[in-house]
DNA sequence: TTGTAGGCGTTATCAT
DNA sequence: ATGATAACGCCTACAA
């Protein structure tokens, strides 16, 4: 017998050591039918493509491996409508579900969480379930993005939004209120996406809106657009200022390197894993938590073109 | 009853009906137990952290969830010693298992891939085992980088290797033979290791060398050592030249833009499960498929710092 | 065509 | 302390 019980030592020993030789292991599968628990917890993504997914991914992979959980991933390839369905059939094989999605209506998700229990979400706002949620400010994470474009000198800004989101809104909220607050600034919203070519379909638009500052929805969409800036010939942050958000493991490489807003994925995956495994053991799990981002500043922003050249300087270089 | 049989489908009908009022859904861990499939398979790589291993990861995870199947993930996170037994444990859970392991031995491998069949395997040579390979030649591929360096009068080159794997000493064969073919050719080779801190730790030993061209085991490692040149004041390629290996998303947006040899991660995965699922399906699974990188010429390397400046000039610029 | 028994590989319970 | 048995939820084969 191989779990512990009032067994003579003796035949234990001997019964272990017979299937050692046999090389025999307890099918988990038989195991996970009797016991109810599979040892294996889902992670679905809206796309894995997504540096910051994969490591909030690796964060929660390897914080469930400490405990004895395998992970089973998923992610919908931004196609919204299969979230829900997806999230159903992950969470039959397994004994609960980490969900990152940030697109699912507050009903739906309410409906899902109750019927996958136990669930840990992240980065959505709370919406009265029962389920942890793990998250990012990026309402408060992103006002620092503007505010340093406005220390610059930067007035008119230009968002380029993603899809809707829970994020998405949060920062448009945010930028909402930088604007109350500094009724000198001009902003402008743009509809743009959350994928490199995103960013880079916007060049256009965002030269024609005449924009000095630039606020992309994430690092990719920020990518995509400097580079695409600069095949037009125009030169970040002379000419233009750009921000990311996210932090992505590149964004300090790229060139320019990027300011953006810090998103610490590893530590939201491990927070929501914490709270699923309490969930998992019946324990109560810890209190929300909501991670406020940092601002990076990097060489992607500078003072805007129009100001006096030497305005700022030293805050520039460096 | 769910499936196809010879069904009044009259009755057929009620019972879908009232499945779907119940929304009663069969335990896949109860067919799973009896039809001896569980519709998953099991992925394993040396670290997911790595752009190259998640490129694979999701090639692999979209062309099974096409055909049905989930997939397990997990990785030994550098861990040599973890990779047998933890393979032994995924392939439990699963129908198969696609096995990046290119520090594993080839008797391990042997053993393995006879244990845990259907196994298919990616970036291994052959050894004599069953298992289908999807592999890359990185010995044909590290090739051109050589030659792009010499076109550029580079002469005194450094291999910066990682750790001995599978590809690591098919690049070291690759650049063996180029020194062959070119005997004006200075070759050193320093052992570096696979992560943007191996690389930025090299950068010392890489000046000492007196090196004018370095070729890094992969993107990470150039990476890591561009930046450390550059925070030492060289600059790169007007003093040093530098090459990658696996051309990761990024490399493009990285400063200067990264010359590298471009491995096809997507297609890697996707070519693995068209073998795996022949396998599973009972099928004999296509022929082993071996990928040539692509040389990818970009801003990181250039002429050799001695040679006149404007010599392949036209072929530096763009 | 439809109902029923048996078994997949475990674990847990209950007599012994 | 030990051995037998039911049950987990499903599928398949066989009998009705």
């Amino acid at each position: 017998m191989n779990g512990n019980a009032t067994v003579d030592p003796d035949i234990a020993v001997r019964v272990r050591e017979a299937a050692r030789e046999l090389d025999y292991t307890a099918s988990p599968l038989a195991r996970s039918l009797v016991l109810g628990r599979t040892q294996t917890v889902a992670f679905l993504a809206p796309d894995l493509a997504n540096p910051t997914f994969q490591s909030i991914m690796r964060g929660l992979g390897h914080a469930a491996a400490r405990d004895g959980y395998r992970l089973l991933v998923s992610d919908s390839v931004e196609d919204a409508t299969e979230e829900v369905p997806l999230a159903r059939e992950l969470r039959q094989r397994c004994d609960g579900i980490v969900l990152c999605a940030p697109r699912m209506s507050d009903a739906e998700l309410q409906q899902v969480t109750r019927d996958l229990a136990p669930v840990a979400l992240i980065n959505r706002d709370h919406h009265g379930g029962e389920a942890p949620i793990v998250a990012t400010d990026h309402e408060a994470g992103i006002r620092p993005l503007a505010a340093h474009l406005y220390a610059f000198g930067h007035r008119r800004m230009l968002y380029l939004a993603g899809n809707p989101s829970t994020s998405d809104a949060q920062r448009q909220r945010g930028l909402a209120r930088f604007v109350q607050d500094h009724p000198d600034v001009e902003l402008r919203t743009v509809k743009s996406g959350v994928t490199i070519d995103a960013g880079h379909a916007a060049v256009e638009e965002v030269l024609a809106s005449g924009a000095t500052g630039v606020l992309a929805y994430n690092d990719l969409v920020a990518l995509g657009l400097i580079s695409g800036l600069q095949e037009a010939g125009a030169s970040v942050p002379r000419d233009l200022s750009v921000t990311g958000f996210d932090d992505i493991p590149f964004a300090r490489y790229v060139s320019p390197s990027l300011t953006t807003g810090s998103v610490p994925g590893r530590e939201l995956g491990e927070h929501a894993w914490l709270r699923l495994n309490a969930l998992l053991q019946g324990n109560v799990p810890d209190l929300d938590v909501t991670f406020r981002p940092r601002l990076e500043v990097r060489a992607s922003t500078g003072p805007v073109p129009s100001a006096r050249v030497d305005e700022h300087r030293s805050e520039h270089d460096r």
